[in-house]
DNA sequence: ACGAAGTTTCAGTAACTACTGAAAGTAGAT
DNA sequence: ATCTACTTTCAGTAGTTACTGAAACTTCGT
């Protein structure tokens, strides 16, 4: 970040940017990431047409990605007594938002994934040459990894914080 | 998985091209995942001129991506004597691979979100109006969750798999 | 020092994804 | 039933990323 980012605003619109710019290398769309990043460090819930003047971007585009965060779980929307219009405002909490990163993302991706994995282990249970038994076995050991993780994922995803924190603190003790 | 796909070639090609689907939704651009699930698959090292061959994409293409791979540590180059050409073969061993994914991503994803963080909070960290006390917190919080997320990602990368997986059993159990 | 076999680079193009702006749709207020 | 404030959709376009094919480069053998 450049030194001259002195005021609330600057840093700001700097972690907006770079929020962004991280969110599109984990296969996120960047308008999407840097919504999030808005109103994650917002102090109050904020209207569809803030967030476009904020980030300067069309009314479709700010519909769309807000949208789809409320898909993921990760903001919610707002009504304000006496207001017509919609406000969105993000989970704040962080393990919150941890969990339900995973959560979705194991829905959407890891589990497709690990039905891909069954078929072709499936398919090539009973093939008898070598390719396919080496195949076979790789399949097998990519199928067994991938349901272990999905498994544990489950598992400290359940875990309150505090729990998750114990649990973690005795692993890098 | 269509049912006809009986031979192993036909299910070896449904895998390689899921492969490639889902290492896209994940910021891998298709065509690496393709060759690596094909590497991951292969019963012997293969050229350049057979990933060609195989995916039908040009030399360049496969060119980049196997150099890609090399670069994130899951495959390497092989030569065989009496051969000119190098050949490629993947890196295997499961966990190996699970661990080179996660540092590499830590290194190139993980730490520069790390100092975005930091130096967003550091600039903040001063500042009294109410805005800026809100932004700091919700920063602190993010910045203190995925450093400690980073450090047990280290430390669990650095534990050989029969440990891992008597540490996740006992999380498990 | 030349030719053959293989590797690397890159300008141009194709394919894809994200975004805009405007029009259509919805629902409370009068 | 009409107006107004707001939300949703979508056709067209801009911007981005990935891919091709060919030329340049490297290396080894003769």
């Amino acid at each position: 970040m450049s030194d001259e980012c002195v005021t609330l605003e600057g840093v700001r619109e700097e972690f907006v940017a770079q929020w962004g710019v991280i969110g599109a290398q984990w296969g996120i769309n960047r308008t999407m990431a840097q919504i999030h990043a808005l109103l994650l460090t917002a102090a109050e819930a904020m209207s569809t047409d803030e967030v476009m003047e904020y980030l300067e971007i069309s009314r479709g585009n700010a519909h769309t990605n807000l949208k789809d965060l409320v898909g993921w779980g990760l903001i919610r929307i707002i009504t304000k007594k006496g207001e017509r219009k919609e406000f969105f405002e993000a989970e704040k909490n962080v393990w919150e938002m941890f969990r339900r990163i995973t959560r979705e993302r194991k829905r959407r991706e890891i589990d497709p994934a690990l039905e891909t994995l069954r078929k072709c282990r499936d398919a090539t249970k009973s093939m008898k040459d070598r390719d396919a038994k080496v195949f076979y076995k790789q399949i097998s050991e990519l199928e067994d990894f991938v349901s272990f993780g999905s498994k544990m994922s489950d598992r400290v995803g359940s875990l309150q914080h505090g729990k998750a924190i114990k649990l973690a603190m005795k692993l890098l003790g």
